[in-house]
This record gives structure tokens, C-alpha cells and sequence, in this order.
RNA sequence: GGGGAUAUACCAGAGCGGCCAAAUGGGGCAGACUGUAAAUCUGCUGGUGAAUGCCUACGGUGGUUCGAAUCCAUCUGUCCCCA
């Protein structure tokens, strides 16, 4: 199966620029992705970029991935309601290594001739001059143009800044610059990223075609629909705010539940979209799981592919297991007889013995006792245990003033749980 | 530069000088039902407390008043009109 086919049966074709199946099935093409460093850790938001420099690359072709060292220091008003402030120095070169090690865990760096890359435009642009940049590319286009496009237009009523306006003629220069210098013919991006896109082959056409062959030095754009959920609220938030793929940020455990709890009028897209499964394969899936609901046949699918690609197999095994020991009535007996390996996937958090020693009650502790993970206030966790969401060890707690002498797991867990999807295990030293 | 409007909790948005910790909607959290799903219904949604309460809060500062989100002055931000 071609790239375009692949990603039209798994919806992840929004827009190309015609043309582009002719030249990929031409000969083996090179694209790239831009990825900002407007964080020190991709998010699951970027995943789906990120799958399409993997299809690509199963495809026969060569992907690149770019990490905007430079673009990140102006800032894409794309989507943007309005100018934002600068990141520093320091934490743009601290992003640009930590996103760089992850782009590099999801592609090929050594399958010959298609092998992936990871290109830094900072590189590049940190030599040009002012005058420079705006000989060599300014030059080519004009303002009519670049104000026509959608990321400026919608913010000529309240303002833009000449450095944001400026955004999309670096990453449209970045594109010329792969082109010559990498035979770089195709940009892919989200929907959000065609003008900055067309951009750039808007400065290649205009710089290189002039000549007869042009057509056939063409660049190209394509872009993918942004993945949204059916009840229409933003996809790739948790609770707890963004999801990231470093572990640091967002553990494997939580990783992997924010998949599982995918609803499932969501699911289909997502199977499609971030795993790899064949189409066959993912009609077997769904028809599973359409005669046993229940079991959430694609969550699970969808969840441990995700997760061992983004933290490995042998973690997302641990991660599996520990999510089934946690959802368990068995739980207490289950983390008694738990693996090192195991619990150290497991969510648990140590109760500090000077936050310890102030509290009086259960409220107490899952409040201020945890350092405010459970419950930021003592009302809240009132409340909670009040509405009967508060259960320690599985068994359910209404009295806000229950005392702390509840028998510990191994003489050191306390086995929390906060409605029927949180559960936090306390360690006591 | 001149004139006008506006600033309220996570967001939107009401608010009579005392009955305002502040209507309503959305969002969020939880309960029931389920499947760690969706929909629906119910409760909660500033802090602290068992609670009458107390504390902190309606852009900032200062004032009037027994009493201010509400009136006055001033500053700041935003929006609109004129130049």
C-alpha cells in the first residue's frame, strides 16, 4: 500500500498539495515535520505528526524530523489567539535536547538509504545576518501574500507582532533550505500548519521555477486533520493537564490509563491514527469489540500499542499489570505479592513523616498529608469522602473524621482510591 | 490627542448600598446506572471548621458610609467612536 492510501483508509489525510502521489511513487522522496520546542517533553498532541514520518518511513521514503531551535524563539501564531511572550535561551536549548532524544526513539536511523534524521534549524539560522535573511528570502514574497494567510488574518484585529508575522517565512526558508541541501520535496504537518506549509513551496517555486523542468522539481505540502473527540472537547488532555511522553512528566501507568479510558465513540479514530495495525486487523478489533463493550477490546489495543512505543514493551507490560492489580478487588492481596519490578510502576507516593505527623484524620491525609495530590484543600477531600468517593484499602470510607489505623499493605501501603478511576498508593516509611 | 464603554470566581455572564462567598450557563469533580465508555439523573465546585461562625475575595490604590462588588476620586488594562 502507497503512503497516501495508507494514511486516506486511516483518516490522516486532510489536504495535499496535487501532484504528490506522482512524485512519491516516482522514486524514494524526502519529507519532514517541524516539531517546536515550546516544551522539554513531546506531548501525545505531537504523536500523530509522529506517525506520519513513521508511515512514511515504512513506505520506502526518507523522513526528517526538525526541531525548531529558531523558529521556537519567534513563536507560530497558527491557532494562536495572541502574541505570546518569549521563552528564554536556556529553556528553548534545554527543550531542543529532550524533544530531540524522543523524536529519535520513534523512527529508523539506520535502515540504509531511507534512514531517518533529526535536523535542528538553529543550525542554519544562526549564521544568517538581518540583511541577509531578508535578501534571501524576504524578497520572494510579498506582504499581500503573507498577510493573506489564515494565522494572520485572524489576528489583524487585535494585533500582531512583526516578529510573529515573520514566523512563517523562517519555517517557509527551512523548507528551502532541506530542499537544497537535503533534496528535501515535501513538508507534512497538522491542518493548522498548511499556510506556514504553502509557504515554503510558495519561496521554492518562486526562487527555483522558472525553468522547463520545474514541474518536476516540484515541493509539495500535506497536512493531517487535528484529532478531536466525539463530545468536542480537546483531545490529548488529561486531568492533570497535558500528556507527555517523558515519563518524568506523565507516568507510564497514567500513560497508559488515559488511553484505556478512551471513550469509545473516539476509539475508532484513535486505532486508526496512532497504531499501526493493518486495516483487516482493526476491523477484527471493532468487531470484537461491538459483541463485548465491556471488555474495551480497542482501548486496550490502542493503549499498549501507544505505550510500548512510547515507553518500551517491558514497562508497558509492568504498566498492564499493574493497572489490572489496582482496578482488582484483590488489590491488597495483589501489591502484598507484588514484584520490585511492579510496584515501582505503580502510583505511589510517600507521605512525607513531617506532613504525617499534622494530620488527625483521614481528610487530613488525603489532603495536605499527600502534599495536595489527592485533594488540593481539606473541604474538597471532605466532601469527597462525604460523597462516598474516598476508599482506602477497597473498602469504601464515609467519616471524614476516620482515624489512621487502617492495617497496611506489607506494614508500609495504604491502597487509596478516589472514585472508581484514581487509585494512589501511600508509603509510609 | 478628544469622547465613550468595560473590568466580577476555571470560562462566559447577572448583580438592588445591607438578605452577597456573589444568580445562571458551561466546564470540572463525585454519586447512582454501567464497562475504568457514552448518555441520563443527583450532589459538590474560595479557605478553614462539626457548625452559628471566622478569614480571604468582585482590576490596583485611596475615600464616603454604622455598612461597599455596588457610591466618589485616582491609577492601570481592555474595547469602541472621532482626530
Amino acid at each position: 500500500m502507497n503512503f497516501i492510501e495508507e494514511l486516506r483508509w486511516r483518516g490522516m489525510l486532510q489536504d495535499m498539495i496535487p501532484g504528490l502521489e506522482n512524485q512519491l511513487a516516482k522514486e524514494m522522496t524526502v519529507a519532514y515535520i517541524g516539531f517546536d520546542p515550546t516544551a522539554p517533553s513531546l506531548h501525545i498532541g505531537n504523536l500523530a505528526a509522529i506517525m506520519l514520518l513513521k508511515h512514511f518511513q515504512l513506505c520506502g521514503h526518507k523522513p526528517i524530523a526538525l526541531v525548531g531551535g529558531a523558529t521556537g524563539m519567534i513563536g507560530d501564531p497558527s491557532g494562536k489567539a495572541a502574541e505570546r511572550e518569549f521563552l528564554s535561551e536556556d529553556t528553548l536549548r534545554a527543550n531542543q535536547v529532550g524533544i530531540q532524544k524522543q523524536l529519535e526513539k520513534f523512527l529508523e536511523f539506520h535502515a540504509g538509504a531511507n534512514s531517518a534524521e533529526v535536523v535542528n534549524n538553529y543550525d542554519w539560522f544562526k549564521e544568517f545576518s538581518f540583511l541577509g535573511f531578508l535578501r534571501e528570502a524576504g524578497k520572494f514574497l510579498t506582504v499581500n501574500y503573507m498577510m493573506s494567510k489564515d494565522s494572520v488574518k485572524k489576528r489583524l484585529e487585535t494585533g500582531i507582532s512583526f516578529t510573529e508575522f515573520s514566523y512563517q517565512l523562517l519555517q517557509g526558508y527551512d523548507f528551502y533550505h532541506l530542499y537544497k541541501t537535503k533534496n528535501v520535496r515535501l513538508q507534512m504537518g497538522g491542518s493548522d500548519q498548511w499556510g506556514n506549509i504553502t509557504t515554503g513551496t510558495e519561496i521554492i517555486r518562486r526562487k527555483e521555477g522558472h525553468d522547463e523542468d520545474a514541474t518536476e522539481r516540484a515541493a509539495f505540502a500535506l497536512t493531517t486533520p487535528l484529532v478531536t473527540k466525539a463530545d468536542g472537547t480537546k483531545f490529548g488532555k488529561s486531568e492533570s493537564g497535558n500528556v507527555w511522553l517523558d515519563a518524568e512528566k506523565t507516568s507510564p501507568y497514567a500513560f497508559y490509563q488515559f488511553w484505556l479510558n478512551a471513550a469509545d465513540a473516539d476509539v475508532p479514530r484513535l486505532i486508526r491514527v496512532f497504531t499501526l495495525y493493518t486495516k483487516e486487523q482493526i476491523e477484527e478489533l471493532e468487531k470484537q469489540h461491538a459483541e463485548a463493550p465491556h471488555l474495551r477490546i480497542l482501548q486496550k489495543a490502542v493503549a499498549e500499542e501507544v505505550t510500548t512505543r512510547v515507553h518500551g514493551a517491558e514497562v508497558c507490560a509492568l504498566v498492564i499489570e499493574a493497572s489490572s492489580l489496582l482496578f482488582s478487588k484483590d488489590a491488597v492481596e495483589l501489591i502484598a505479592g507484588a514484584s520490585d519490578a511492579l510496584l515501582a510502576q505503580l502510583p505511589i507516593h510517600e507521605v512525607s513523616a513531617t506532613l504525617l505527623a499534622e494530620c488527625k484524620n483521614l481528610t487530613d491525609l488525603i489532603s495536605v498529608g499527600t502534599d495536595n495530590l489527592i485533594f488540593p484543600s481539606k473541604g474538597e477531600a471532605r466532601k469527597a469522602i462525604q460523597n462516598n468517593a474516598i476508599s482506602v484499602n477497597k473498602v469504601k470510607v464515609t467519616d471524614p473524621n476516620a482515624a489512621l489505623d487502617f492495617e497496611k499493605i506489607r506494614g508500609q501501603y495504604l491502597l487509596v482510591g478516589n472514585g472508581k478511576q484514581k487509585n494512589y498508593i501511600l508509603s509510609f516509611k
